[in-house]
DNA sequence: TAACATGGTGTAATTGATACACAATTGTAA
DNA sequence: TTACAATTGTGTATCAATTACACCATGTTA
C-alpha cells in the first residue's frame, strides 16, 4: 500500500512522462496443463482484479508501450501482441472503489482523468512468464479461464472482447506457436483449440485439418511416460507458419 | 484560408472542449455506378488530400464522436461504423507541409501535439451523402478507389488498413445493406463484391452463394431500360441481415 | 428478324467437412 | 504374464460446399 507521499511523487512523475488520456490494457493468454490462463493483478486495497496495463510515454509508439508494459509484468520480450479494440466510454475509467482516488486533489492525480484505453491481447508461453506485480498490486498471477475472479472497471468487457477476437482469428490465422512449448503432441494442440473455442473437436478431423495447413513438422520421437500409447511429437514449421500469418489460412470469397 | 485571428480562436476553443492526444479518422466507403468511392478532403493550402476526421469532446463516447464527425461531413445520421485500428506512432501527426503549423506558438496550437488516432470505416449509401468541407478544407468530395490522390500524413496507411479490414469482414459478415440502394439487381450487388475484392467472381456461383445466406428478398419487378434482358430486383431481408451481422455467416472451426 | 450481349437456371466434377471403423501401443490390474 | 482399458494412428464412406461449365430466355440493335 502506497503512502500519500509516495503517491504524490508517482503522479507528479507520471504526468510529466506519460501521454494524458491514453492507456493500454492487455489480455495475456497462456496455456498450461490443458488449461487456458489469463494473467491478472489484484490491488492491495480492493477485492476486484484487473488486467495488466499502463500508459504511453510521450514519444513512444503504442506498440512499444504495450511491449514494455508486458515485459514488466511477465519478464519476456518479443511477445505476440495484437491490438484488438479501443475502449473509449467516458465512464469507463471511473475508479469507483479505489481509496487512492480521494487521497490527492483531482488536479494532482494522474489517474483522475478520462482514459481512452487501447486493448492488446498477447499469446505467451506459460513456462517463460514470471508474473510480477506493479506498484498498485500485491498479487500478479495466472487465473484459469473457467474460474475468473470479479473484474475491476470495464476489464471484464475488455477480456470478453479479446477472447471473442481470438476465437474469430482462429478461423483465418494459425495460432499456437506462442502458446505451445517447442515440441508438443497432437492431442495437446487439440486441447488448446478446444479450450479457446470451448467445444469438443473430433480428434481425427482436427489432425487432418491442422496438418493440411502445412504449418507443422512431425518429429520421429514420441511422448513417453503417459499411461497409454505414446503420441508423436510435432513442432511448428516457422517458415510456413509465418507465411500463413500474413496470407491467412483459408479464403471465403 | 483562415486568418491568424480565426485560427487562434479556433485552437483556444478546441483545447477547451476536446480531449488532448486523441483523434478520429474515418474511411467512408460509397458505391455508385459500379465504382467504389472514398470520401476525401483537400486543404486550401496544400496539394495532399486527407480523410474526414476530428476530435473527441471531453465527455463524449468515441463512438458518438465518430458519428458526429461523419454527420458534419456527409449530412447523414445512423451510419454503419466500424472501429478497425488505432494509429499511434509518435511521428504520424507531424504536419510536414502545413502552413498553419508555424502561424501560432506551439503551446497555443491544438494541432501541434501528438495524436493517437482511432480509425473507423463507414459504409454509406452514396446518393444520401452531401459532402461538406470542414474549416480547413476547400474541397470535400468522393474519389474513385482506383484513382486516388496523394494522401496527407499517414492517411494512406489508414485507408489501406480499412480496405484490408473490409475485405476480411466480407468473409464472415454480410455487407451491402449500407452501400446499395433499397432495390438492386444481382449483377449490381456482384459488382460491389468484385470492387471490394478487386477480382472477378463467377456470376452463377455468386448468386447461389449469396442467396444461400438468406439475406435477400427477391422482388417480382425487373430493372427495365438496360440494353439486354431485364434482371430481377432484390432487397435486403433486414431481419436475417441483422441476424447474420451478429452471428456471422460461416464458421471455421 | 437475326445477331448479340446479358440474365436465369441447372448439373457434373471436384473438393472439403463430418462421422465413423479398426488396428496399434502402452501402462495397469488380475 | 496376460488381458484390459485408454489412447493414438490411420483409413473410409457419406454428405455438403465449391467450382466450372452448358443451355435457354429476354430485350436491344443492326
Amino acid at each position: 500500500m502506497l503512502t500519500k507521499q509516495e503517491l504524490e511523487k508517482y503522479w507528479a512523475e507520471a504526468s510529466k512522462i506519460y501521454l494524458n488520456h491514453v492507456s493500454i490494457d492487455c489480455v495475456v493468454f497462456g496455456f498450461h496443463e490443458g488449461q487456458m490462463k489469463v494473467l491478472m493483478l489484484k490491488s492491495n486495497n480492493e477485492e476486484a482484479w484487473y488486467l495488466p496495463g499502463g500508459f504511453v510515454l510521450n514519444e513512444e509508439p503504442i506498440e512499444t508501450a504495450a511491449n514494455r508494459i508486458l515485459k514488466e509484468r511477465t519478464g519476456i520480450d518479443e511477445i505476440f501482441l495484437q491490438q484488438f479494440h479501443v475502449f473509449g466510454d467516458p465512464d469507463r475509467s471511473k475508479f469507483h472503489n479505489d481509496i487512492y482516488r480521494d487521497m490527492l486533489p483531482k488536479e494532482k492525480n494522474f489517474f483522475n482523468q478520462r482514459f481512452i484505453s487501447i486493448g492488446y491481447y498477447a499469446l505467451v508461453d506459460f513456462v517463460n512468464v514470471t508474473p510480477t506485480p506493479d506498484a498498485f498490486s500485491e498479487i500478479c498471477t495466472w487465473r484459469d479461464l473457467d474460474d475468473l475472479p470479479q473484474f475491476q472497471l470495464d476489464h471484464e468487457l475488455i477480456f470478453r472482447t479479446a477472447l471473442d477476437t481470438l476465437r474469430l482469428q482462429l478461423n483465418y490465422q494459425p495460432i499456437g506457436y506462442n502458446l505451445m512449448p517447442k515440441e508438443f503432441t497432437m492431442p495437446e494442440l487439440q486441447k488448446l483449440y478446444e479450450t479457446i473455442l470451448d467445444k469438443k473437436l473430433d480428434r481425427r478431423n482436427f489432425q487432418r485439418r491442422i496438418l493440411a495447413f502445412g504449418i507443422l513438422n512431425k518429429l520421429q520421437e514420441t511422448r513417453k511416460g503417459g499411461a497409454h500409447k505414446a503420441p508423436y511429437l510435432y513442432e511448428f514449421n516457422l517458415e510456413n507458419y509465418r507465411a500463413a500469418l500474413t496470407e491467412g489460412l483459408q479464403g471465403g470469397w
